[in-house]
Parts: C-alpha cells; structure tokens; sequence
DNA sequence: GTGAAAGCGCTAACAA
DNA sequence: TTGTTAGCGCTTTCAC
C-alpha cells in the first residue's frame, strides 16, 4: 500500500496549521507568509517526502490540471510527433495531458470525451475532429474549453492549429508542373475531414491555376487515410484516367497505397508515373522509392495547439483564433519528368524490369535519389 | 463552467438518501437495494445526465482507476501499438491509461514517476526499464503495482513481459547461416537495456551454435536505439571487419542506420551485405530494400501487460509472473546469399550502379522481393 | 433496506 | 500574519 504524507503531517512536524501548509505549498499564497515559517513548513515538506495531492486539490478547485487529448490513430506516424508537442507544453504549464486514442471511430471518440468529462478535465485538444462533428456540440454544452488540431471542423468558432493544406497541394501541383507534368490526377481524402476537403479544393484551385481545365483534373477519393483506401482510390483513378503521368495524393498512407497500385499495373514511380504525399511522416525518405511530400511541422502542431489551449483556459473570454501553419515541400526520388509518350494501358508486369528508355532523364532510383532527411 | 450533476441532486430527484444513490450505482452495493427504488434513482441519473466523479471516489476510496504509463520515445514505431494494446485493456476494466514520454532519459522518468505518485495511480507499466534502474526502487518505494513492457531489469522481482530477444536473434541467425554466409557480425543495441545485452548473448550463442567460432563473431553496440547511432556501429563494425557478408541489427532503426552506412561505402544490401532487423515495426516494408527482421507481436506486449497489472492490482500477493512472447521472423529484401567473392575492402562509389555479376544469384530488389504485410 | 454522519486531502473564506 | 471552519463529491461505517 502507497503511504503518502498528508498535509496534516507536514503541519505538525512543522508547528503550524495545515493552511499555513496549504498557503506555503501555493505560489499564489506564499508571500503571505513569514519567511521563516515558510523554511520551516519547506523544510518539514522535504523531510517527510510529502507530495501534494492534486486530485484532492482539485476537487475543492474545481480544476483538474489534466488536459484530454483525442487522438484518431496513435500509430499513424504523424500523431506521435503533435501528441509529444502537446505533452511537453502542457506538463511545463503543470497539466497532465491524458490521451486516448478512438480509431478514427466517432463513437469511441464520443465515450472518450465523456470518461474526460467525468474526470473533470480542465480542457480537450482534438484531433479528430469531422468537418461536422457532433462531438464538438457536447463539448460545448459540457462548457469545456477546447482546441483542434491538424483537423478543423466546417463552421469554426473554436480555436484551431491546421496546415495551410491548400497552399501545401499548390506546392505539390506547381513542383510537378514545373516538372512538365499536365495529366495530373488526385488521390483525395476522407471528404468528412476538413485536410480532405481543403487538399482537394487546393488541388482543383492549383490545377486552374496552373491553365489546365477542370476536365483535366481527376479525382478519386479514398474512404479513410490508410494505404489500402489510397490503392483502391488510385485504381479508380487510374481506371478512368489511365494516361495520368503524375497523382497528387491527400496524405503519405495514400500515397504508399499509390506505390501498391502502380506496382500492381506493372507501372514504375517515378518513371511513369510520379507520386507527391502529404504530411511528411517519418520514415517516408526510406520508402522506395523515397516519397515526395509536403512537410508539416507536426511537433510544433502540437505545442500551438497546447498553448492555445492554455490561452483559452487563463481567459475564456478570449475570441477563437485559427492558426494555420505554412508547409513546404520536400523533393525526394517519387517525382520526376514525365516520359515521353504515356505508357499503353494494357502495360503490364513484363515491364517491370525494363531500363529507362535511352534519351529520357535517368529514372531517380531509391539509392540515387536526393534523399532529404526529416529532422 | 462546466456544469454537472451531482450525487444530491439525483438523490433529491429520486426522493432518497445520497447514499442510495451511491449503493445503486455501485456495482457491488446494489442487490443491496429495493428494485424499485434501484429504477427510480437510475431514471433520475439518466435524466440529469449525472456522471459519478471518478476524483471525487478515489478521494474516498484511495483507488484513482487512473495508471500511468511510462514510454521512452513514442515516435519510435514500435511502441504506439504497444500503447494501444495496453490502453484498450486497462479502459476495458474502466482504468484511464495515463501516458508519458521520457525521451529515454532517466530524469524524466523520473519526474513522470513523481507525477503519477501524486495523482496517486493505481498501478504502473514501465517501458523504460534499464537493466539496472533506479527507478524501480523508486516504484517499489511508493508500493506501487508495477509491470515491465518489452525491457526487463536485470534482477526482476517484478512482473514483466517481454519478447524471447535471445530466440529471436537465434532466427536471425539461423536464417544467414541457411543462406550460406559464415561473416556475419552484430549490431548490438544499448548494453544497458535488457533488450541490447540478451540480443547480443543470443547472437553470440546462435553463432556458436552454428559452429562459428567466437573471434568470427563480432560486436559493436550502439548507443542507443536510432538510425545515427546504428550508422555509427557499423561503420565501426565493417572498419574492423570489412570481410563481413551480413549483418544481424538488434532493432529496425539499426538496420536502417547499417543501410545507411553500406551506402556510404558504396555497399549494396542484400547483394554485398545481408541485413536482419529486430521488431519489425510498421513500414519496415516499405523500405528499400524491404527489411528481413524479426517480428514481434507489439499490440499483444500491450495487451499482457495490462493483463498482468490488473492482476498483481487484484491480489498483491500474487507472484511476480514473467511472461515471454515468442517473435517470428519475416523474410523480405535485404537478405539474401553471399557474393562469391566478398566485395575489395576498397571498394566504393563507383561501384553503385553495377548490376549484380551473372552466375550469381539475381540480388532481390525492393520491387522483386518476397514481400510480407505487417497485419 | 434505508438514512445519518463522518471523512478522504485539500483550499478558501473568514476571524483573530 | 496565522488559525479556524466549512465543504468540494463521493463512500462507508453505523443506526434504525
């Protein structure tokens, strides 16, 4: 059994009144105390090992200091880095950040957000947040404060942490027409997430930019942000438009499910087809070939999120700030030239060995290509 | 503000004492109670939307259904689904996983270990454990349930579940030794982990079991677990025996650092040099070439442990169990066969794009290797 | 089977 | 400046 010393304790082994304890132990209240009381009270504190309690504080608070975290997918490699820049602000601020994760499961995210309300959190970072998203009306009529990140929702008067997704699918588009693609096509996400929505509006926005019509401009939606719904979404793409030479896709998991199609119709990235990501996620430098994608500053993500979080906690008056930050793109081995003459449709395996043909740009192979590292 | 409902008010709502309102509410106490009254007073909670306050009952009942979890890096892929094995079993049984990184280092622990000591969790899972770690007798201090993920401590009262690393890294071995190569050295992890010091035993002991001969198996352990440093051993590794024709990594992110460091060299893998890794962490698929590495099964690391801590929570009598998982090994694209002739210690860039010599076996490229799905 | 009362460890108002 | 008192929301004796 845990034997912890209690603030009792600590007063009698000081000769002092628990308050004066209490008043000590409190930043807020300890000038009103005698220096010398306060070394004595220190003193007796650190003798008996004593920790206060802030689960009994805060009941008679009313403040937690712990912070809900909801997370749609831990091992989808680009929370990590936004939940460690969370946690590192908040435990600076002296808040516990509790995460859970919810499968991208509304549900899940919903019990989730009641078992943080039972707790009596003190605020929510989402991060899972749907353009329309029921759970933000019980998070408001629960009256807690709350931050989106990554995600934000459609009609927002609540703060967010987002990326400039569409200024970071101009840069993919505009990098791959620089290249001298024209047939470019975009594996799209989940139309539910706001980084879906806004990658494609981007996407379509960048293609009329850049002249090309908006017939030119294919898109496939994938069901959900894992490899799988990118190959079926790239496979309905590239059924309908099999002359594609390059594909825009909404994040790094769809792109990976990109490869798997492209590999399935014997066809080479980046020889044939080349292949932009988004998010940058670690480990995408190692992939074969190495992706390239639009960064986002996924640690500092989090640490916004967290700060306006503590922001809208001190003042709750506070109006809610978006704050969008800028990507940038990072060139890897997945994109290059298009080939001369698109690849016939019926291309198939028997290609797959097949050199580069002679008067092209050498393919950039896995090993020969600028590699970027994250971090 | 937040707004909730508390105990009187139900009790007020349902005309009775709080106290029936606790006995109805709680599992235990409940057959303890008139039917009638039991529906009445579960109407009005339903109808006030009343939660019972977890904090507040832990207050009383000195259990906070709160444990805290402790994880070096949450950006190394492997432990996210160990986070989600554990949290899925402890929120099951109506604990909240509270998680904390600890950047590997010791202080932090430290400090996350205090912290959790203060909201007065009910048990821990440690996934930081050094083979001789001070923490522990911190934990075992405070009185706390404790249970050990993945890393051991050497002298181990203490319940723990790990992998079978010395069983894993024999598959490893047994897999270079089948494909011919007698050269094979060890990139060993950090001594000071149970997983670097029982991965190398079991390389040194499957190398003798093959009938290698001690001083033809050669070590060099990395600082810690990431690529630079897996880069730096094998640069220390090859500089000592450039002969070698493989490589046995004691984790992934080694084995990406010894790519790394042949590459340097103008070395390719599998076709100079074989690499094998150890936990086959998400994406190791995706690599190029696709990783040979041994598998563990991350969630159910997770899963057991919560397992074993709600256990010990149960009855603290209970003896301290170790469980051991058995790992399995994956076979992708960076092993295969040794060259006939070991590369010219000199050998370098120049040598990137040759093709592999004929007469010898094709070298599997990423696109042509046998691949395997992780799930 | 139900009500009454005390108290978990702490803080905040008020009194001295 | 310090002590006193009440109570946060709940559970658990103990009476009835």
């Amino acid at each position: 059994m845990p034997k912890h010393a209690g603030i009792h304790d600590v007063a009698r082994a000081a000769g002092v009144h628990p308050s004066t304890v209490s008043r000590v132990l409190n930043a807020r209240t300890r000038h009103l105390v005698t220096a010398a009381v306060a070394a004595r009270v220190a003193a007796a504190a650190r003798r008996l090992g004593y920790t206060p309690d802030p689960v009994a504080a805060g009941l008679r608070t009313r403040r937690s200091r712990a912070i809900g975290v909801l997370i749609p997918d831990l091992a989808n490699p680009v929370f990590p880095p936004i939940v460690r820049g969370i946690e590192s602000v908040l435990t600076d601020a002296g808040y516990t950040a509790v995460v859970a994760n919810t499968d991208n499961e509304p549900a899940r995210a919903r019990a989730a957000l009641e078992r943080f309300a039972a707790r009596r959190v003190d605020g929510l970072v989402l991060a899972t947040a749907l353009r329309r998203d029921a759970l933000i009306a019980r998070v408001k009529a629960l009256g807690l404060p709350a931050v989106l990140v990554n995600r934000t929702i459609e009609a927002g008067a609540i703060p967010a942490v987002v990326n400039d997704d569409a200024g970071g699918i101009a840069l993919a588009v505009n990098h791959l027409v620089a290249l001298g693609h024209a047939a470019i096509g975009h594996v799209a996400g989940p139309q539910r997430l706001s980084t879906g929505a806004a990658r494609r509006a981007g996407y379509l926005a960048a293609m009329k930019a850049s002249g090309i019509p908006a017939r030119g401009a294919p898109v496939a939606a994938a069901r959900s942000y894992d490899i799988a719904a990118g190959a079926q979404a790239a496979r309905a793409l590239l059924d309908a438009r099999p002359h594609l030479t390059a594909i825009v896709a909404a994040n790094d998991l769809l792109a990976l499910g990109c490869y798997d199609e492209l590999a399935r119709r014997g066809l080479q990235c980046p020889r044939d087809v080349s292949v932009v990501g988004f998010n940058d996620m670690p480990f995408a430098d190692r992939f074969s070939p190495p992706l390239t994608t639009v960064h986002i500053p996924h640690r500092l993500l989090g640490v916004e999120a967290a700060r306006l979080l503590l922001e809208a906690i001190e003042r709750s008056g506070a109006p809610a700030r978006e704050v969008r930050l800028a990507p940038r793109l990072v060139v890897r081995g997945s994109t290059a030239g298009p080939r001369q003459k698109p690849v016939a449709p019926g291309a198939r395996l028997a290609q797959r060995g097949r050199r580069s043909s002679p008067g092209q740009p050498p393919p950039r192979t896995a090993a020969g290509a600028p590699r970027q590292r994250y971090r």
